[in-house]
DNA sequence: GCATTTTTTATACATACGTACAAATAAATA
DNA sequence: TATTTATTTGTACGTATGTATAAAAAATGC
């Protein structure tokens, strides 16, 4: 048996609802189908990664023939970029949301490193805290994108013009620092958010720990953290 | 064409060297011929994920059939340890022996964070863009493994035992500080490691540099931006 | 010098994969 | 009511996968 075999008999969070007829549904039916089949593949991919996940897993998890998947959303890559698109446009809006929120808190002025810090994690770790299944398998994902190669692409895509404009404020508020320390301060911080989320289990096993620590906490740790790190940065 | 099969077309590092003969080397050739194989796979690990390597893949690019992956190192899941543990091995050496010597210096008092920070960084960071290209892999793949399922039990089986004594010795300096605060500044220290040495080129298009980088300046970045990170941790 | 061991090649097998095609069925449209 | 469109099912195809078996060939040991 293979390790993609035993995997395939985990149960999964997605109920396959009923077994459908073939047909035209009525009203936006299709609609809910995708939704469905998006919230399979997350899921799958966040587990198993990009190859370890099938097509016909996610249309089994999905409570779906093969083939409907390719229907909704042609090869396989496709799909996997509707999955990563999906929630990225609702990350991406909550953080240009706060971002212009505080720009106008501070009415010109630079806004403060620890606003930013917060700012653009908050919105990543309380999705994946708060949210539903669905946030935590993207928070995952995400995380086990960060350092692939096919997952650059796709973040540059979807991450990256906000990831710019919030350097530049942290630029701003760093006058006198390396811009590029603030970039790597910056790639520092998305990787420790994305750690947070990813739930490996290290933190427990490293800290002594039974039970996950409540994200919420390592956030505001995060945010200090972090904080600190890039005020230093304008001490030559 | 499949991505993977666009992908297997692409040159890898490791030369062929020559097409070889049935029967049994003189010497010790064998475990040359273990350790091209393992160049091999930690490569395409590396490149495209453990399911997305194939065996034919490692084989191919070590000049081998098939079966002599099988033969060395057992089934698929035997072969990736294997590629993990050989360098995981040295790392863990590096690190317990700067340990060692810090705590000699130090002689009964605390380890300076930023020492300690240093020294934990350094070994992989260090091998990674001072090393050869083996390094090289084995860092993209450790970063790829960091937020993966597959990787969690890995890493801790390789890592930590190791990181547990520096998280203790981080405690120790901090006194006072909440130890899983610690806990996730480690964590978060090694995600930036990891990140440094990924080489995905999301540094390069955030900050609009053309070419990438010296890891060594972000290897100073991290240790000054880690380091007053901790310190803000005994702030209560 | 002959038998044994080690390592490699060559081939085979059952399964899983991504994708495609044809048919069926129900809603929408006219 | 007749036709079209949208969506799902069922099946099929060629290829790739992990693993196993059999054979061959070179070095070693007695």
């Amino acid at each position: 048996m293979t390790m993609r075999q035993q995997l395939s008999s985990l149960k999964l969070g997605v109920e396959p609802d009923l077994p459908r007829k073939p047909g035209r549904p009525k009203g936006g039916r299709s609609d809910q189908t995708r939704e469905r089949i998006l919230d399979a593949a997350e899921q799958l991919f966040a587990d198993r990664g990009y190859d370890g996940a099938s097509i016909r897993d996610v249309a089994a998890a999905a409570g779906l023939q093969i083939h409907s998947v390719g229907y909704h959303f042609g090869p396989k890559e496709q799909l996997f970029d509707a999955v990563v698109a999906r929630r990225a446009d609702i990350m991406t809006g909550l953080r240009r949301e706060a971002l212009a929120e505080a720009r106008q808190r501070a009415g010109g002025a630079a806004i403060s490193i620890m606003q930013l810090v917060r700012d653009y994690v908050s919105p990543f770790i309380q999705s994946a805290s708060h949210g539903d299944e669905g946030w935590r398998n993207y928070a995952a994902l995400m995380g086990r994108l960060a350092n692939s190669p096919l997952g650059t692409g796709i973040i540059a895509r979807h991450y990256d013009q906000t990831a710019r404009e919030y350097i530049a404020e942290l630029q701003r508020a760093l006058a006198g620092a390396d811009p590029e320390d603030v970039v790597d301060g910056f790639s520092a911080m998305v990787a420790a958010m994305l750690g947070i989320c990813a739930a490996t289990g290290r933190p427990e096993r490293l800290s002594g720990r039974a039970s996950r620590r409540p994200p919420e906490d390592s956030f505001e740790t995060l945010v200090r953290f972090h904080t600190a790190g890039f005020l230093t940065l304008t001490i030559a």
